[in-house]
DNA sequence: AACCCCATGTAACGGGTTACATGATTCT
DNA sequence: AGAATCATGTAACCCGTTACATGGGGTT
């Protein structure tokens, strides 16, 4: 049950509403967490509940009033908590491995399109995610020297990009993999 | 609800028993997609139902019966649909990316026993990785050269080496940022 | 005697996804 | 006029996880 945590630290970060966390999960910290707004308001509901946020109304013009949460001091401790507690190293859960797989059962060619969308996508997400590291942590405007907090987002966000490099890379060796087999033709 | 399909390939590449796939989902194709037996067991009966398995009562001695389940002519069709229908590339789900942003608002250096037991966990199934590849793929003992099927299986294993590669060097990076910050002292 | 392996299941719970709903304001 | 943005929610469903249950056979 990360995603309690994962809206402890985008709230400690920056206290909000429950739409702008939905919007944060969009980006940023949704880089490798995902949540949906009407999980996030169920949640912040149940939390608030629990005495580990804070509410504020907060009207506006123009605008429907929101409420701003933020963490309380139980919510700090029950983080902090969590840190402690080790997790287990995840397993991958990944869809086209299951396909490319399948494709020895049916036509591995109609593979080809999927695949090409996936590095599409993949290099996107590479592109905006350098566009953001140079924007925040290594361009001209960003600061210097970086405080523990943006260090640390900055390594994940290495993160990210190491990782969407690395798939990038693999979906190249999947193309020529399966342009291999098809060339050979279906009876090899 | 990709597990329908995991199954599917896995019978295909071989029929076999709830218990049997269970295991396969312990290492093979769960490297990239996990299952527990009560899951499995789910599945299948459902999956039958709807009349995408065959089932065959198999009796042994010295063990329980077994229920070998194979691909029915409807499965095989449904696999073939879900390989024509996209699918989304998937985002992250990354527990400890969370807790080393977190790491900010408590201590950071608590935190570095947790990132070196997961770069252990990992260079344990790069390893492991490793050794399947030699042993089925590129080792003395491989067929060669390699069928269709093998050349898939084979580029999907490949994927898994190079996320484990990634993710170790990350974990060293992570490390290296962790010790950065803690050095300076908690006040810079 | 205790424990692991084979083999199959039920029950309960909680998290994630999708669909639906409301209503004001601002932009094209 | 229509679409998008801000802002909050309800309801239903499915999937995944955890705990519990059974029972024979082999191993230490």
């Amino acid at each position: 049950m990360a995603l309690d945590h994962a809206i402890l630290v985008s709230l400690l970060e920056q206290p909000g509403s429950g739409y702008e966390l939905a919007r944060r999960f969009e980006r940023s910290i949704g880089y490798f967490w995902t949540a949906t707004h009407q999980q996030i308001y169920r949640v912040l509901k149940r939390m608030e509940g629990d005495g580990l946020l804070d509410v504020r109304e907060v009207p506006q013009q123009g605008r429907p009033d929101k409420k701003e949460y933020s963490v309380a001091g139980p919510g700090r401790a029950a983080l902090a908590q969590w840190l402690r507690d080790p997790i287990e190293p995840e397993s991958l859960r990944h869809d086209l491995a299951v396909k490319i797989r399948g494709a020895a059962f049916d036509d591995p060619a109609a593979l080809v399109r999927e695949v090409e969308r996936h590095h599409r996508a993949h290099s996107g997400r590479l592109a905006h995610y350098l566009a953001g590291e140079s924007r925040d942590f290594t361009g001209p405007g960003a600061p210097a020297p970086l405080d523990a907090g943006q260090e640390l987002q900055h390594v994940v966000l290495r993160g990210g990009i190491a990782y969407e490099r690395m798939t990038i890379a693999w979906l190249d060796d999947v193309l020529e993999t399966l342009h291999r087999i098809t060339a050979r033709g279906p009876g090899a």
